[in-house]
DNA sequence: TATTGTTATACTCTATAACTATA
DNA sequence: TATAGTTATAGAGTATAACAATA
């Protein structure tokens, strides 16, 4: 059961998450271990609306800041462990979602939507592109 | 051509314009003058902040508060003409976009689209109503 | 009593700019 | 010189709570 909706609104609350912190709590959880300049590009957000995000975090027991090995100007992000498992279950709240959504729809008609959707997309970066030249 | 990206960043911009303001404009074009507490339902915000954003939107000539006939404690949102002439744009823009996006599909596989994007909304307003009971 | 919108207050998020440490 | 991250500062957006006017 993933939350959604008021749901989620709650259920981030109660861990002391907000919208902002939760988006990179996942892409951290995507990425792996990864100093903040990374994920100031993946949040598409300045280097210190990081800082703030990553400060909040810590606070919060769920991520923690190690030293880059390589480059001592950077700081590597990576979970505590009560952070790993807040972000593993949302690893399988997302596949859990994926499934109610789409494991209902016929193979060919999935195979149509996602061909679909597939142009559309690629459409739309295509005009955003155009607009930003 | 409707902008997007960092494109209609800048001219968002331009207009004294931000994302919330916009959704604001982008909601009172779509439903014409109404009060302001239809606005906050419909943005899903609070009352105290569509005052701020109304109170930027007056600031801007993009907006006036006039007074609701039959309902002395309401407020009607309407357009100014400058206001009303952003609106119609964003609408052209829209209308374009959705064209651009959607006019190079085939109609059948515009239609398969149609109809699986119908069932991936249905079931999630579902599992997002099923979530909140 | 309930609703509409406001003021008061506080917090989150974000940006820009200046700075330190490192590459 | 350029990059990674911080501090300082400022503004937008939003929430909660208390309030006035009206229904």
């Amino acid at each position: 059961m993933f939350l959604l909706g008021d749901d989620a609104d709650r259920a981030l609350g109660e861990l002391g998450l907000t919208p902002s912190r939760a988006a990179l709590v996942w892409e951290l959880g995507q990425r792996g271990p990864v100093p903040q300049h990374v994920l100031a590009t993946a949040l598409r957000v300045t280097p210190r609306a990081v800082t703030g995000l990553v400060d909040a975090l810590v606070a919060s027991d769920l991520v923690t800041r190690a030293p880059h090995p390589g480059d001592r100007r950077a700081t590597l992000v990576t979970f505590t462990p009560r952070g790993a498992e807040l972000a593993a279950g949302l690893e399988r709240g997302r596949a859990e979602l994926a499934r109610t959504l789409f494991a209902p729809m016929p193979a060919e008609e999935l195979d149509c939507f996602g061909r679909g959707l597939a142009g559309v997309i690629a459409r739309l970066r295509a005009h955003i592109a155009a607009g930003a030249a």
